[in-house]
DNA sequence: CCGGATCCCCAGGGATACTG
DNA sequence: CAGTATCCCTGGGGATCCGG
């Protein structure tokens, strides 16, 4: 299929050549979030992706050795797809690569998509734990869904395992430490350290239970600041 | 201009709306490379890109402040363009996105086109020193140009500062302590450590100078072995 | 020679409909 | 559900042309 080169002995060029076309890294986040999934969970993750150009680059990233496609046992039977240990490698290219971009974030776009799983790696990417032997803790992240599934919303559960390590994962924790619900921006800039407490607050978050917790959730990422707007 | 997006409130989408078109990092790289440089060394530095292509997207990374464009000082009168402090911010995603990158070196393709900046890059990106108590040093490396520019030579030099620094550049150094001369696969091979010495020596690397200065400049990219092939 | 702008053409992307 | 097929259209590749 797509085996356009740049045509040059570069490894940034050569790894352009293989992810670089439209689309391939944001499946490969999808992947990276959601782990083993099906062709519809990728296309639902994907909103405005078409369907066609979805399974062209599955085919791409399967020849490239990145993605793997293995069909389900009996009771299931579709296809699963995930990614192969170099397509895993590729994490880090993510991790700076959103974190760059959450400067980008400063401008509002209403009817832009906004999915739990974004606010679940946003946290597990660009925030470490302080304080580690404090033990361990569960945040509860709260945020509307995109405008096209209205009245949803998005729930993201962090995970603080006392030991220093960070995972997240969609959906809502039973008995959180710490609940913070508020609009995507507010949410997001939070944990991200674009915005301070102070200015979170203010911007309308709600902040339900240990709010000690907030400093033990230390930003990693030197990003600009939301507070401008 | 090109003002398309993803449509989804993620920042690795907002990065790639910005700097996911094709050529777009590529140029970044050469800016980063290059340093403020003019239309035409950019051109050069970017074999196979349409001068339209390069303009518009110019105008665009402008646009998005990561370029800037100014008027040299009057003896030279033409137009500089370099990177602002978000744009030079590039350099960690271009940095792990190369190191990824570099597994995909294996495969030959011998029309591919060869710079000597490029050899610089990968020494300066993917290389530390692993005993800046040594005193400073430097190295030259040497390989054949892409096969467009047959005859002609790639040449950089590389910087040991003494200070745990590595600096590289293109040109041909005065006195240096090593020089690594062969095709781009086995220099590049050796410096990025997919290759070891004894692998490049067979291969038919030539090694002139302080041999042990190999053993300080340690490969920082954990990258695939090239020694299969 | 440098720094583009303009034109033409085709491949790749976007939206939707359709099928096993 | 998991794609394939189709159509349309934009953006990219390649060459040429033009003002400074």
């Amino acid at each position: 299929m797509g085996m356009r080169s740049y045509g040059q002995y570069c490894s940034v060029a050569r790894a352009l050549d293989v992810v670089g076309d439209r689309w391939a890294l944001l499946i490969v986040r999808e992947l990276l979030v959601q782990g083993s999934c099906r062709f519809t969970d990728l296309k639902n993750g994907l909103p405005g992706i078409a369907t066609n150009l979805l399974s062209g680059r599955l085919k791409d990233l399967e020849e490239a050795g990145i993605v793997s496609r293995e069909d389900a046992p009996p009771p299931v039977a579709t296809a699963l797809y995930s990614l192969t240990p170099s397509g895993r490698d590729l994490e880090p290219v993510l991790k700076t690569l959103g974190a760059w971009g959450l400067r980008q974030m400063t401008t509002e776009r209403p009817d832009d998509a906004f999915q739990p799983q974004w606010l679940a790696y946003a946290a597990a990417w660009f925030t470490a734990d302080a304080d580690p032997a404090a033990g361990p803790a569960v945040i509860q992240l709260v945020a509307p869904a995109s405008p096209a599934t209205r009245g949803s919303l998005a729930e993201a559960i962090v995970d603080l395992d006392g030991h220093g390590g960070i995972s997240a994962r969609v959906g809502r924790a039973a008995h959180p430490d710490l609940v913070l619900e508020g609009p995507p921006r507010l949410v997001l800039g939070l944990i991200t350290g674009m915005l301070n407490v102070d200015q979170a607050v203010a911007a309308g978050i709600q902040i339900t239970g240990k709010r000690d917790l907030l400093d033990r959730l230390q930003p990693t990422a030197t990003g600009a600041s939301l507070s401008g707007r």
